[in-house]
DNA sequence: ATGTGTGAAGTACTTCACAGCC
DNA sequence: GGCTGTGAAGTACTTCACACAT
């Protein structure tokens, strides 16, 4: 049970419902694309079709940031552009570390996505003593010993997990001790985690098994409907899910 | 609009919640590390804290699969899970293609986690010529021109794409019109598919990005609470998200 | 006229708390 | 006595529908 706790009630008006929050990247991308096109504004019904939400949906998102539309007319797109990166923290440089440089790892420091959003890889970590020095995406990879002088010379406060799963934990409370408060997960494993660290998880056979499961379903299903007539569903695997309220305490051997 | 619907309302009692499913996969990996360890029963609250929810989440969950516990006692480890195995759909084979060989897709052929449970990478392609033949994982790299061929002759439902966001609609649009129904797209992009097609997205910088947003409001709020006070979240990447309703029906040219 | 912003209604998920079975 | 299974209560998110600003 730990502390008492309501996730976050908040200041209140900073309230900004989490899966919110999980869509305003969504947003942010469909508008830059805009901007690059030199469109200088959009109504709600444009941009939700843009990323695949509904713009009453939309409208209501953008109500917790403020009015930063005009009626009658629609939004601003660079004004929103900025807004939005503003109310994500994108308007400030975060260093980020990846460990474990595999190739999962490789493929992270190379996704451009990181760099074009505010995001800098600071440093490549890998375990193995043979991998240092190797520049990956033109960073030299350094080894794990010094990951604790990494992480506070380049005041890096979120890291991101690519070992294999039994290296995980062990990493993650590294990184924690050393001063990381947010990390991003692509083991198979849960971790654990003191309060005050925020952990997101990507799974990739998790997200298959999803799949399957509708996959499944739909194969059971054929017998009515000539035509396609399935209701389509498109779910991301990026939303909230579990505000949780217990962080899972045990140490799992 | 499109066609009337209210997501599923289904048989009934076949109507698992989205949320549920988004969690068996983590109980089955839970429930598969104690059965490699030979343990024969786990009460709800050891699993649950195993897989990092809550223990009456965890019981509400597998009422939905059916009554496989015993009052006083537990669950069977073996039973379990192969009732949420056979839920999963992972008691069949699955065939998927990876479209994109790059160091995300290498990564992804070289996944362990999907052979394990039900997975079969039945074929790789890119658009690379210089690809073709080179073997990735054990397994040869194939050209785009043979996809709907791939896809026919190994029956494949599930594809994965994991190109450069410019290519994904138009290997999505080739993927759909070969048969399958069931997408992972890991380029930034939104894909459109028709009713009936499944799509889950992964987002790296997405998940950075909501991220950012949880470490910048920390950074805010480091006034009161001299000693670590905040309420820890950890939230997890697979979810339900977004119902939607309706599919983007747009063009976004 | 057009399209935002938002109370109110509806739906989905979570947590509580306890009856019931082993 | 211990632990599951589940109605009922609580919370979070979505969608509707329309007043109101331009």
């Amino acid at each position: 049970m730990a502390t008492g706790r309501t996730h976050r009630p908040a200041t209140r008006s900073r309230g900004i419902p989490e899966a919110t929050v999980a869509r305003l990247p969504l947003y942010l991308r469909a508008l830059t694309a805009l901007s690059e096109r030199s469109v200088p504004t959009v109504s709600s019904e444009e941009l939700a079709a843009a990323a695949g939400v509904n713009s009453a949906k939309l409208r209501k998102d953008f109500s917790y940031l403020g009015s930063y539309g005009t009626r009658g007319v629609g939004y601003d797109v660079e004004y929103l552009v900025y807004q939005i990166s503003r109310e994500l923290g994108l308007t400030q440089d975060w260093p980020v570390v990846i460990v474990g440089i595999g190739n999962l790892g490789a493929a992270l420091a190379n996704y451009g996505g990181f760099a074009s959003r505010g995001f800098r890889v600071a440093a490549l970590i890998d375990a193995d003593p043979a991998m240092a020095g190797k520049p990956v995406a033109g960073i030299p990879v350094q080894h794990t010993d010094d990951l604790e002088k990494i992480i506070q010379d380049n005041g890096v406060s979120i890291g991101v997990i690519a070992t294999p799963a039994g290296a995980a934990q062990q990493v993650c409370d590294r990184l924690v001790a050393a001063g990381v408060t947010s990390i991003l997960n692509f083991a198979p494993t849960v971790l654990t985690v003191p309060d005050g660290v925020d952990v997101r998880k990507v799974d990739l056979s998790i997200e298959l098994q999803i799949l399957a499961f509708h996959e499944q379903r739909k194969a059971g299903e054929e017998t009515a409907a000539g035509d396609g007539a399935l209701p389509a569903t498109t779910r991301d695997a990026s939303a909230d899910q579990g505000p949780d309220g217990d962080v899972p305490a045990v140490m799992p051997a």
